[in-house]
DNA sequence: CAAGTAGCTTGCAAAATGCAAGTGAAAATG
DNA sequence: CATTTTCACTTGCATTTTGCAAGCTACTTG
């Protein structure tokens, strides 16, 4: 398949830019996986609570790379699978998504109120906690039970 | 027309509730409308530079409200206008939105670097004049050329 | 080397979006 | 006070996006 050429922005606004690369029902959500449950291959996204389509999957991979917001290499011991992983750019939406969830756990009745509370208690702690997660190469997610989603 | 009724939510995640009330190319757009260039009517919402379609704008403003993030009121000196106004779930969305904003000014190309700049310079004292100017319950836009998008 | 498995693509139906052209009520105009 | 204009939509229809199920191909496992 042909790499998709971006479409021409709508208007320079930098909310607009975010909104057009982010304002789906699925892009968040694959980052989310990402950086908060350590999410790095085609099925692990697949097996995410919310159940994404593998045709609709594949197309937000294409275009997050392309946006330049996660990066894929080569599983060096097993030749099927890629390794998705967020670029300093994808890593760098962690205050977007932060917000977004205290703004739902304020107003919203859900789940994960430890994540929640956990934002709230300390913001720069917890950004500082994802930002050194992923200054490795390859990321370990050994909090993933501390931090679930 | 009947009021839509709200499908059940894919996951209790809180990113997920975000996503699903605000994961679309204009629900922000309209949010950001309002909380920075100060549009209250329709016609005020269809001059945005990017161009929403009517019936897209009606169906957006009709979510938003059932979402609790704007209400409407009759203008009292012009029985055709409605008067569209954010709840403060709406105006707790300044986080998001300044985050989002913020992040593609470092990432992207965009315009409009002296309202980035003054988020940049002073979050908390951006997201304070917001709050303040939505204190009142008419808020004006005398300020509006300074923070324009 | 047969039977998985990973990461996709394809086909097709259903839903969302976009555009242009109304509509009905209220306000402004002459 | 009759006519025109404005406002906030709705309707119809074509196009695009989404969602579901079923492939498919390269690689790995037994």
């Amino acid at each position: 398949m042909a790499k998709k050429r971006l479409p021409k922005r709508r208007s320079a606004c930098p909310l607009n830019a975010s909104v057009e690369m982010l304002g789906d029902r699925w892009s968040l959500l694959i980052i989310r996986d990402m950086m908060l449950l350590g999410s790095r291959t085609f099925k692990e996204f697949l097996g995410s609570y919310e159940g994404i389509a593998t045709n609709i999957l594949a197309d937000r991979l294409r275009k997050l790379k392309v946006y330049g917001i996660i990066r894929t290499e080569q599983d060096p011991f097993d030749g099927r699978k890629l390794i998705y992983q967020l670029t300093p750019k994808g890593i760098d939406l962690a205050p977007v998504l932060t917000e977004m969830v205290l703004w739902a756990g304020r107003h919203e009745k859900t789940e994960n109120r430890p994540l929640i509370r956990l934002m709230q208690k300390d913001k720069q702690k917890f950004l500082e906690q994802i930002r050194q997660r992923w200054a490795q190469p390859n990321p370990t997610m050994e909090s993933k039970r501390t931090t679930t989603i």
